[in-house]
DNA sequence: AAAAATATATCACATGATGATATTATTACA
DNA sequence: TGTAATAATATCATCATGTGATATATTTTT
């Protein structure tokens, strides 16, 4: 049952702050990123390709779930890294329509430095910022 | 003093189901605002708007910070909601080189709509998904 | 084997981010 | 006071991205 009575002044602040601070966190991401010659958007395709569970690689279409979009988009994302020389692509050896994304020796190299200045972001090591909840998601144990 | 260690499987599946985790909420805020006729940007831009600290309007530059984006970028979203009927520009009274961003009874109606819509789901109560923390920022009481 | 479903790819078009530059208003200071 | 520097908004060109429509190859269903 939804809550249906009209929000007031404060919550309408609150709402607001907390998309100024998830917003915060992606552009400290996006800005991090660019240091490094990538996209975020690029660089979330490594982190996925990396953090795929069980494996390192992962097909457009698990990808495409992973970034909540459209495989289409990934099918382009996926070329540009390509491009960029951070992923190759290779034919599903047991279902042939698919194709699996792997990392580079670069890619990985890269995927490795961002996520690491993210991890200590998100740990509070050495950012400004912090989204709350995140040390659910993020120890260094 | 970050942590400089390399990061373990476990660590890149864990920010990747962060960022996963992200995109999620993101998406149903996309999918939620697309089905009242505007960007998720655009509602942004009313959210902020109407959840400014002390009053119910903004500059173009204070929706910069807010939105944590170049100004150019909220002229032209600015101008686009205004098209739309959603908002209207004002000349600063004390500074006439500042615009202030108003809502119109359109955009005003909206944008309590859609907030509504966001706060239930960020609460938990009809949606799947819930982003750890969240209860710190949103509240009914 | 034919039909349906699935995975990836391609293309066209719209949104959005950003650097460069312009315009107008305000502030600093000589 | 005037002139330079600064600030706020606007405009434009370009590129990354998202999406609907459509195509191709492969697998699954019947």
């Amino acid at each position: 049952m939804p809550i249906n009575k009209a929000l007031t002044k404060k919550e309408f602040e609150t709402l607001s702050d907390f998309r100024y601070q998830l917003r915060c966190f992606v552009r400290f991401s996006e800005d991090l990123t660019h240091k490094y010659g990538v996209t975020n958007l690029q660089y979330l395709l490594l982190l996925h390709v990396k953090g795929y569970e069980g494996r390192e690689w992962a097909t457009i279409g698990e990808l495409a779930e992973r970034l909540q979009t459209q495989h289409n988009g990934v099918v382009a994302l996926a070329s540009r890294c390509e491009k960029l020389g951070l992923i190759f692509r290779k034919r599903g050896t047991v279902d042939k329509r698919e194709v699996e994304i792997h990392l580079t020796a670069d890619g990985n190299k890269l995927v490795k430095k961002i996520a690491s200045l993210h991890r200590n972001e998100l740990l509070g090591l050495n950012g400004a910022f912090k989204v709350p909840g995140t040390h659910d998601f993020i120890s260094d144990k």
